[in-house]
DNA sequence: TTTCATGCAAATACTTTGCATAAGC
DNA sequence: GCTTATGCAAAGTATTTGCATGAAA
């Protein structure tokens, strides 16, 4: 509770610049609350569920309602300020998770199917390959997104032999 | 309605045998209800809500309820038949949707952002790629879901600027 | 001031659960 | 026969919506 001060980085403009430029796209408003939401949302790192964004802004002192984070959150995707999490990278169950994306390091996941621990990386070779695909279907890439879902080192270590499956 | 009959393949017997290994993993039982899920689910293409099943069961005489589908998709899940899909797969709001995979040709998907267009795609060199990746990180890969996303030659030709964003 | 955003409560939509009955093994 | 699966209805969550009030422009 003691880092209550908002992390700036450089690319601070640009991030509220894009969530302006979205809303004002809408006819809408650049209010108080939403610039609170959007510096919580800075600071997340990982995935996040709506509910947690309320509850850091009250930590915050402000008092900002579930709804009204869910009213942004589609502005924020908009914006290409945070993502709509992929499911299989969900614990399971509730609510749908997002992930703050602009201005991060841009990183892929590898998943452990069988312990669910994720690893961030990057490689840029893939990248390479993922723009010429997309060239070739005559698509202009924005951004994109991957998953490498496996067995990671410590669950191969424990015999991890879970359903074998003959894929084709 | 006049095609009713059911598409088989090879991999009828390792499909059904997967998932039948699975259930009885769970100290489960082989029921026409699973017989009928499964079949209805193999011909499913693209992705579907687990209503979509409902009524596809229906349509062919089978009256299976919501809850039982929704029961036995974790297990299809399990068995590698089906995935859940992506968040950014999906129309929006509502419920999460699946994918049919086992036996089908792996594939990825370009999307574009303003359209919604989903255009699947596989390219060899770069599952080549992330199999290094994978290994760099001694995961041992099982599987991997790529999105590309982007904006479609159709959208650029209709000037289709939507929010500009300078990415980093 | 005019219009949009917010907060609250109510409404929805999706998914899971409890229990009695039917069906595998 | 013993145990699990199913169907229905009810319960839970997650998310959206309606409306009165407060805040931007």
């Amino acid at each position: 509770m003691q880092q209550q001060r908002v992390r700036v980085t450089p690319q601070d403009d640009t991030v509220a610049a894009n969530f302006r430029a979205v809303i004002e796209g809408h006819g809408g408003r650049w209010t108080r609350e939403r610039l609170a939401i959007l510096q919580v949302i800075r600071e997340m790192r990982g995935h996040f569920l709506p509910e947690e964004v309320e509850q850091r802004l009250r930590k915050r002192g402000h008092r900002i309602s579930l709804t009204t984070v869910y009213r942004n959150l589609p502005l924020l995707v908009e914006a290409g300020i945070v993502r709509r999490a992929c499911v299989s990278e969900e614990k399971r169950g509730g609510g749908s998770s997002y992930e703050h994306i602009f201005g991060q390091e841009h990183h892929d996941h590898l998943i452990c199917a069988h312990c669910g621990l994720r690893v961030e990386f990057s490689y840029p070779a893939i990248d390479v390959l993922q723009e010429a695909v997309a060239q070739s279907y005559g698509f202009k890439l924005e951004r994109h997104h991957l998953e490498l879902i496996g067995c990671c080192p410590d669950c191969q270590k424990r015999a991890c032999r879970t359903r074998r499956r003959e894929a084709t």
